[in-house]
DNA sequence: TAAAAAAAGTTGCTAAAGCAACAGAATTTA
DNA sequence: TAAATTCTGTTGCTTTAGCAACTTTTTTTA
């Protein structure tokens, strides 16, 4: 029963998966750079404030090398984690929408660097131009990339508990490799921040997670015992 | 100060949204089903199941008329509401990109009507129809209202706390409106299930705001009392 | 490489949220 | 319109998570 459950939706997984196509961000950088005036590459060194949502409208940053954090300061003064940017992924206000007057930060985690360029633009650039092409065709595939990001944040927040936050993030991470073994991208302080919960009921949970032998670690590096 | 801020704010609201062309979903939804032989319209009844996400890949919807919910019952059996789609929303698994194998439903909260069609669809069509042409345009704004959403509920879920995940999409709701007062849009049973808490400790948390005089509440009426 | 800073790991106490189990009101269905 | 069902509102008890305050370890930086 169960066998067929995972059965049947491995089988729908890889024929939804080869209905879609393969869309190589990096070719899109390239191809942007280099036929478009109006986008620019910048560097960050770490903990470099990239961009913000609230004054920087319509934008879109592509990551082409490093790590970066959105990151957001709750009336508390909390600081909350909202997405983790690696190399190749999609950013900036344009798939975000801000509507809150609370401003959103793109933190260099390490160092960066940045391709920017506007939403807008497709509207005011030349139709005949072969970048204006691209990019209309290659919009869906940039958002899809941050929706399928947006929709797993989703699914962790709405975990009652923080057993089942960590459980369904490390599922993930176990599920992104061969073998249940892997590496967290990020401290466990930030994790906690990430999870939205208190660090130190998180080392607690954690701690009894080892002892009921459902996980093992080693610092950053996490086996899942169980299915 | 405080003016100082909300000015800049409103400034940089108005002109992020200008430079927003408006999309106009209904001449799309007519457009599309004129124009092309793929897509189709279904009525549903009350309860009804309109689609699921794990077997209908690809797949796009646009709601004519009525309201429904996206649903997903958690390892528990607890009833999560991840999504709350009104008129001329547009949802399906084209927008989730489904992982993993918990299938997601989408219900009829009242009577409806859906317009299907695929996402896929782009790909076969014939390249010099006009509704593939409408479609590829068309795609990135009904996406992006779907971001839209995913974010909202992101900063929903992303408080700490009971009472600030009601103030928090108690004032979503009334920044919908003029005034501070606005109508909930769906049961308190089910507005728990969408907050991800605890029914009971909703309604004494409810209980209290209006103690401290925060709100006022008369069956679904709510209005806010503080900014 | 020594000093400083950040992260990891712990713990006791307190506050908050979950659970179960009701009763009464409102709504739906037969 | 009567019966059934769902929704609202409440409470006591229990479990969980948050907070504060530490020590120890690891990583940065001067």
């Amino acid at each position: 029963m169960q066998t067929v459950a995972l059965a049947t939706f491995l089988c729908y997984t890889l024929l939804g998966d080869l209905m879609r196509k393969s869309f190589n961000i990096q070719d899109f950088a390239k191809d942007l750079a280099t036929h478009c005036s109006q986008t620019q590459i910048r560097k960050f060194k770490k903990d470099e404030v990239i961009t913000t949502y609230l004054i920087n409208r319509n934008q879109i940053c592509i990551l082409l090398s490093g790590e970066a954090y959105l990151v957001r300061y709750d009336s508390k003064g909390f600081k909350n984690i909202i997405d983790c940017f690696k190399t190749d992924d999609v950013f900036g206000e344009a798939f975000y929408r801000i509507h809150t007057n609370r401003e959103l930060f793109v933190l260099a985690k390490t160092d960066c660097e940045v391709l920017f360029f506007s939403y807008a633009m497709q509207e005011l650039c030349d139709k005949n131009c072969s970048f204006h092409e691209t990019l209309v065709k290659s919009l869906p595939d940039l958002i899809f990339s941050r929706v399928i990001a947006l929709n797993t944040r989703i699914e962790l927040l709405s975990k009652r508990g923080i057993r089942d936050k960590l459980l369904s993030y490390f599922s993930i991470l176990a599920s992104q490799r061969i073998g249940n073994t892997f590496e967290l991208p990020f401290s466990l302080t930030d994790l906690a921040d990430y999870l939205i919960i208190d660090r130190a009921a998180m080392m607690r949970e954690i701690k009894k997670l080892k002892e009921d032998k459902i996980i093992e670690k080693n610092g950053k590096k996490i086996t899942l015992l169980c299915k």
